[in-house]
This record gives structure tokens, C-alpha cells and sequence, in this order.
DNA sequence: ATAAATCCGTTGTTATTGCAACACTCAGAA
DNA sequence: TTCTGAGTGTTGCAATAACAACGGATTTAT
């Protein structure tokens, strides 16, 4: 269970500015158990949610029953910023993914020119940004036309972040596939199949790359 | 073409405001002819793109070939804000989509307390937002399984932002395969077989929707 | 007007994926 | 221990898309 004060929301703040901003913004803390809707698509919400212990999925549901998964937020994270932000309704259903506890933040309409307001909205643009980038990379995995490639690409890219080759994954393989937006089965045959060519190892959710290249 | 003044970036602004923010983050216009890189993957730069006149392209090229296409921006649009922000590498090109100028904007490491910055800064936030949106809403277009489901969405989100059933899509057909991750050729196929069934009718980069439903 | 260049549709073949159904593994609960 | 259930792997078949190659149409340039 992490402190709000270890949020980035609050980077670059001393101890009054982070008092006066909690203070401000603060706007209730609720606990899900696991697979409870925490928001729903078309909801509208003036409020983040902070992620204080456990984590939580963003995913949408289409008329069919497939789930396409955006992303997994932790401890610390924050979901629904845009959407806060925006007062615009969700396009997504977020979901506890596990029991968590959230604290809900309103950022809707900031105004004021206190220095921890100034700040607040500082740290709202790069959390925003850096959000835009990690859909941006989602866009590209999937962007590749086979399911070899999109694995590769993916594992690629958990590589990267974490700089190692031995890397373990946020989801398991319906959830992994859901992120992929491709079928389980189809999944585990590939992944099987790369694990025969010898490119990589994988036990559940752990995962070892053995060669450099994506070839 | 149109004035930096009508750029949301510069929403709320009163003329000495303007005159402040412009000045302060001008950092150069440039002209590009048609199919010219204007600034590539693997690039850093501080400065945000403002489309004054023609539009741009923002794709990626992955190594076997393929084209992806993330979106169009045209007059009035930015392009790299995210990047800017955060002087990040890009993980796009950005590509003149046809003869076009281009102002280029600093905004990197935004500081002061003048009321033209902190409105800079507010707009940034929402312009940030927003582009998150339309991430979110390429994603679910492209999270569908099959061709006719990925046209059908995206036709229909068009339809939404024009509020009409007969509707005009920035791309060529090409261009349309590469925003949907698919085969032109299928698309073209797909896409008369739709007309076939009496789903829609089209004519170069103009269509009508016929049925309201998605089915 | 004519030529050249794009853009778009068409076809057939091959490769890939989705889908459904079932078997196996493993961890936790009774 | 045994039972139970979630998670994962396997198989075969049907549906779909990729790919390459070409021809027609429309626009642009000369």
C-alpha cells in the first residue's frame, strides 16, 4: 500500500503544498474486490483514481463479447485522468483486477495560481503526456500484422523497460491476448511454437528472450 | 491559411497575452513539399509542430515494409506535442501529406508564473487530453477482429464528430489501410461488398452510410 | 489532347487466424 | 489426501486476410 504523497501528482512538492493540494482535490476512498466495475463506459467522472494498494484494468467490451485490455494500472497509478480532466464520458469500463483500495482525486476545472495548484497542473501535463506515449506503444505492437510479430514486439518492449531479457508480465494469457486483441488459443500455439525455434522460454507469466533479434 | 492566434493553444489568451506566448516560444516556420520528412523517429525536439497551412502525416514504418498511420493533422492542428513535452525521441515520422508551412513552437520546460503561461500551460493540458482521446479511439477501431467490423467502426466515428451519415475521411485508400492496419486490396474488396449489400455507397474518399446499425 | 502517373478494383492462391471443444497442469480448499 | 476450478495447451476445421499481379479508371502534367 503506497502513500498519495509518492504519487507523481505531487512531484516537486514540499510537505505545505502537498497538505494544501490533498486537501483540495481529495474526494473519497472506496475498496473493490476482485472484478467489481469500478467505472463504466459512458460514466463521466470529475475524479482520478489513484491506485493505493492492489490493481486495476482498463478494458472495453464490444457487442461481440471480445474484451480489448488497454492497460493494467498498480500501486501508484492513476486511471481515468484524461477522462477527469476532460469531463468527457469513458470510453472504457475500469475494473478491479484484483482487491484494491483507490482514492479518488477531482481534477476537474483547476483553478488558482497557489504555487501547489501551478504545480499540480505541471505534474497533470507530463502525467498525461507520458500516458499518450504508452498508448502510442500500444499502437505500434499491435500494429504488426502477425501474431509472431505482435508477441515479439510486446515482449520487446517489457525488455526495454525492464533492461533485462527475463521478464515477467502484468497479465495472464486470456489477458495477454485481450492486450494483443488476438484469440488465446491462437496465442498459446505461437507461443509454443516460438518456444520450439528456441527464441524464448516462458513459464505463466514469466518470460526469458533468448535471442537478440526479432527475426 | 490560418493564424497561430486561432490555435487552441492560445484559448482564453487576450491580445497582450498572445503577443507574450508567441513571442516567447516562436522558434522558426518552415515550408515543406509534399511527401518531405519534417522530423523522423529516433528525433528529439523541444519544440511542438502548428500546421499553418496544408496537413501532415503522423506514421511509422516497421522494418518488413508496413506502414501504419496514427492520424492527420491539418490546418491549426500541433503535431509532437508529446515529444516536446517531454523531449522524449519520437516514435513516429511526421511527413507532409501535400505542400504545407509550418510554425514551430517551443515548449519545452514552460516556466513562470505570468498569466500567459499558466494559460499555455492549462491549454497544453487540455490539447495533451484530447489527443489521448483520439489514441483511445484509433485503438478501439483497430481492436476489431475482422475488416468489415474495423470499417464499420471507423466510418461510424466519423459520422459521430460530422453529426451526418454522409461523410468525407482525410485519407486515399491507402492511406485508409495503413489508419486501419489492413491490406488495401482487402479494404477495396471489403468495402464493395458492403456496397453490394446495400450497407454504404462511396466514391473516392466520400461515403454514405445507409443503415444505422453495425450489424 | 495526349501521355504519364496515381489511384482503385479484381482475381486467385496461400498463409494465417478464429473458433469450438477438449485435455492437462497446478494450486488451493475441503 | 482428494476435490475443485482456474489457467493453459492441443487439435482440427472453417473463415478470413495477406499477398502478388494485373487492368481499368481518373487525375495531372506536358
Amino acid at each position: 500500500m503506497t502513500s498519495p504523497r509518492d504519487s507523481q501528482l505531487f512531484t516537486g512538492m514540499n510537505d505545505n503544498e502537498y497538505s494544501s493540494a490533498i486537501a483540495h482535490i481529495t474526494s473519497g476512498e472506496r475498496t473493490y474486490i476482485k472484478n467489481q466495475i469500478i467505472l463504466s463506459a459512458g460514466d463521466t467522472t470529475h475524479s482520478t483514481g489513484l491506485v493505493l494498494s492492489g490493481s486495476v484494468t482498463i478494458e472495453t467490451n464490444d457487442q461481440w463479447g471480445n474484451t480489448t485490455l488497454l492497460g493494467m494500472m498498480k500501486e501508484g497509478d492513476l486511471f481515468a485522468v484524461t477522462y477527469a480532466l476532460l469531463g468527457a464520458p469513458l470510453l472504457v469500463d475500469v475494473r478491479a483486477n484484483e482487491e484494491c483500495r483507490v482514492l479518488f482525486l477531482n481534477v476537474h476545472s483547476l483553478t488558482g495560481t497557489d504555487s501547489y495548484m501551478t504545480k499540480l497542473i505541471r505534474n497533470l501535463l507530463n502525467i498525461t503526456a507520458r500516458k499518450n506515449l504508452h498508448l502510442s506503444e500500444r499502437s505500434f505492437i499491435n500494429a504488426n500484422r502477425s501474431i509472431r510479430h505482435k508477441v515479439m514486439s510486446y515482449l520487446h518492449s517489457i525488455s526495454l523497460r525492464e533492461h533485462s531479457d527475463t521478464i515477467t508480465i502484468p497479465f495472464d494469457r486470456q489477458q495477454m491476448a485481450d492486450y494483443l486483441n488476438i484469440d488465446r488459443s491462437a496465442l498459446s500455439k505461437e507461443l509454443c511454437a516460438m518456444r520450439d525455434k528456441g527464441i524464448i522460454e516462458f513459464r505463466r507469466n514469466k518470460f526469458i528472450l533468448k535471442r537478440g533479434d526479432l527475426s
